[in-house]
DNA sequence: TAAAATTTTCACAGATTATACAAATAATTG
DNA sequence: CAATTATTTGTATAATCTGTGAAAATTTTA
């Protein structure tokens, strides 16, 4: 992510280029787009589009419906530009998960701040890729599994089977459905397989394996 | 659920406002406590709260014991609010319960944001997958039955046949029919068992067995 | 390529559940 | 009300399922 690429989007070529200029000055790659219609073919179009800057008076489509558009295909974020603040809008605005407003005029200074504020949350939160139950801990992105803050090693398909459990905590599942998600779904193998890694994953998770619970007939299902 | 009840502790009482104000907006019914230990006071004699928002450092009760005080209590979900993003502390919020942080400052849509996904995913765990009749709670999901708010042991027949009763609830069933159903269709067996597992499911209904009616010469039916 | 780690298979013991059967109980019928 | 028929119940047996340890197969690592 050397240039993080962004989407300005605004019917006035004068505006679009004063935010432009600021933007590559700060060291962003700019795309522009002159309308509604066009940002969306734009960002249909387009590869890793990191941020979205939407004014919000536009023909054709206006800043909303556009959010609303790439709402339906991305969660990429999203920056509107407004001319004045009006609360109302807002509400509407963060129900569609727009990030930030600016308010017209703006200094270049809040313009490239905002901006980075936002891709430096969205990149944080990529991060935040945690699953906790009941004093299991789980960072997914790290591959890293803590039981009451002592880190434990897991194996692949171990972690894979943990990370099942945690994510449908409190359901029954079938050895069926087990082997269909953790395994691949042309896995023909045993399904006894499930007990022994279930078995290795209880003793693992010390006095915490005893969340994993049978189900006589059935299957497993974690719960606390 | 048509206005979720939310706790909101925070010793300033900018901050809360700032955050009630916009939960406010959003359609939530907000109550404050400008400290930990009033917050578990609140917690423990309001009813029905979805929802508890939690600043980390607060005099008294921080945060965290807050939390755990009301772990103690109740499984609500929670979500601290926190100044500095800290590894350490995330860590051990998580393994007490905690199921999300807001890092300060946080922009409203945010908040908002955090605060939906939690409760869509409490909401969510709650299994939309029962079935209740007369006092009679089937998760299905999660494999359990509920008489009178306290879970039964069933195993595996006896909880298909049950699902089959209350599927069927008011409906005549013969022994033909629910052998069909509830065993393989290459059953062929003595329908007597049928009996037999009647007799044993009324038995762990307690008096709610009473439903499961014999039909002379024909079969049964579920009825309260 | 050998060693190590992981995954899978397998078999058997121990548990649990399902079924069959017989005796007891209840409902129906003439 | 007795004879008949169906259901309930208790118990014994059969069938099924799970936990476990160890070995075989596979993949990864050194």
């Amino acid at each position: 992510m050397e240039q993080a690429k962004i989407l300005v989007v605004d019917d006035e070529s004068r505006m679009r280029k004063l935010v432009k200029d600021f933007l590559v000055k700060s060291g962003f790659a700019v795309i522009e787009a002159a309308d509604g219609e066009e940002a969306v073919d734009v960002f249909m179009s387009t590869k890793d589009i990191e941020l979205v800057i939407l004014d919000v008076m536009m023909p054709k489509l206006d800043g909303y419906q556009v959010a609303e558009e790439i709402r339906k295909m991305s969660k990429v974020p999203i920056i509107m530009l407004t001319a004045k603040s009006d609360e109302r809008d807002e509400l509407k605005g963060f129900s569609l998960g727009v990030d930030e407003y600016i308010t017209k005029p703006f200094s270049p200074k809040i313009l490239v701040a905002r901006v980075e504020a936002v891709l430096r949350r969205t990149n944080a939160e990529k991060g935040q890729d945690t699953i906790s139950v009941g004093g299991i801990v789980m960072d997914i992105a790290a591959h890293i599994v803590y039981v009451d803050e002592e880190s434990i090693d897991l194996s692949y398909k171990e972690f894979e089977l943990l990370n099942y459990f945690l994510v449908n905590q409190g359901v029954a599942l079938s050895r069926e459905k087990i082997l269909n998600n953790v395994w691949n779904y042309d896995y023909f193998g045993d399904a006894r397989t499930i007990d022994t890694h279930v078995k290795k994953l209880r003793s693992k998770l010390g006095e915490k394996g005893e969340y994993i619970k049978t189900i006589w007939g059935m299957g497993y299902k974690f719960e606390v």
